[in-house]
DNA sequence: ACCTGAACACCGTTCAAGT
DNA sequence: ACCTGAACACCGTTCAAGT
């Protein structure tokens, strides 16, 4: 009936997080959920530290299998949308997912080669290397950015105020802004047009031929763009 | 000699954020670094978490003191790129700022109306209402996300492996991402040429005529761009 | 190998008491 | 008005001891 493992820690401690939120996420309390004493999980992990970085783990590993299940279009632009999808639906699953696991470094290589595929797609779509670089970059900043921007309206403790609360707060003036509050729309909607605008200036900024691998050489690394050996 | 003010509290806060971390960032060492007991901060701040919405807000205010300061130019894009660079800067000046200080509910009333001439500004350049929200909304994210990247490369508190240790690290394979490792490049050259590919994609969803405010009503809202009356 | 029980140093917070 | 001293419940972590 016991059997407590380090995956079965760690799926708790996720559980634990979207139910009580960051501050609640003790030991004591992670253990009492496992019917265990705290004591106990320290045979499995080192400290609470190494709790989190697993947790960051399994939130980057899913990111990691959904986005490896995306077949290749013939359109970098679709198969980067859908990466950018991937990685906010896995950030909006846990209350505060954006602000606790990005930017966290990864202590699994299997996450960081799965990169691999999606350099190989993009210089094979013309960008050069280190463009593609910036591309998958930048969108995972974008994503990052805008999920916690989103989950602190969505998922925040204590009371959302309503539009007519913060007209009132804002005080006198400010009509632009409070304009701007009520024209505001929210979630998928907002996500897609703001992505859609990245993604142009991905694209003025990437491949010159735009639907066929162009021969250009990048005049910073000398690589070729189209010649490179895809390891896949 | 004493003089424990909110002011002078929130400024050791941060003090001791960049001195030691955000896990030593203890009531009581903050009281030990004014020279009082832990109790007397409670005089001062309801409790901990009001202090660090007060530090949230002095970042957010130095934030908006700076991009103020700026003088309009004729160019939109110039004007955006400054507010990115000032949100960056603030956020760089912090350990972890960009992860501890971004998407905090501010409390605040006069940092959100500096929105205001932001909006104003935009909408002078021939955006909408609703495309002006998104550029500063778009631009905010980028620059959360890309700094967390950031800070977490440089400021991280162990051991910074370098180039040859994460090749290795990688095991076979991966070779693209380990070039690409190589040609990475950091700092304020990544992120000006990043933000440049996020102001390309602004660009081409902005104004239809570029350099002078035009005449297009926005179909959603049908709100005209350029009769709109600024309060400034 | 896996967990308990007890202990340690430390934490945020409260509150009566001092000045 | 502003701070101290003492206390409370709780925290992460260690470790000898149990099975």
């Amino acid at each position: 009936m016991k059997g407590i493992t380090r995956e079965r820690i760690v799926a708790a401690a996720l559980e634990l997080l979207n139910d009580e939120g960051m501050d609640a996420l003790t030991v004591r309390a992670l253990a009492s959920r496992l019917g265990v004493r705290a004591s106990a999980l320290y045979w499995h992990l080192r400290n609470k530290q190494e709790l989190l970085d697993e947790m960051s783990t399994v939130v980057m590993r899913r990111v990691t299998d959904a986005v490896s299940a995306i077949p290749p279009s013939e359109s970098w632009r679709d198969d980067v949308a859908a990466y950018a999808r991937v990685l906010r639906a896995e950030y909006l699953r846990h209350r505060e997912g954006a602000r606790i696991f990005s930017g966290r470094r990864v202590s699994d290589p299997e996450i960081v080669r799965a990169k691999e595929s999606w350099l190989a797609r993009l210089t094979a779509a013309g960008f050069t290397l280190a463009e593609a670089d910036d591309v998958l970059d930048l969108i995972t900043a974008f994503v990052v950015g805008i999920v916690i921007e989103e989950q602190e309206r969505t998922q925040s403790s204590p009371g959302r105020y309503s539009l007519a609360e913060r007209d009132a707060w804002l005080g006198e003036g400010a009509e632009l802004v409070k304009a701007a509050g009520h024209l505001r729309d929210q979630g998928d909607a907002r996500f897609e047009r703001q992505l859609g605008i990245v993604l142009d200036g991905l694209d003025r900024a990437g491949p010159r031929s735009p639907s066929s691998p162009s021969e250009v050489t990048d005049t910073r690394t000398g690589t070729g763009t189209a010649a490179v050996d895809l390891p896949t």
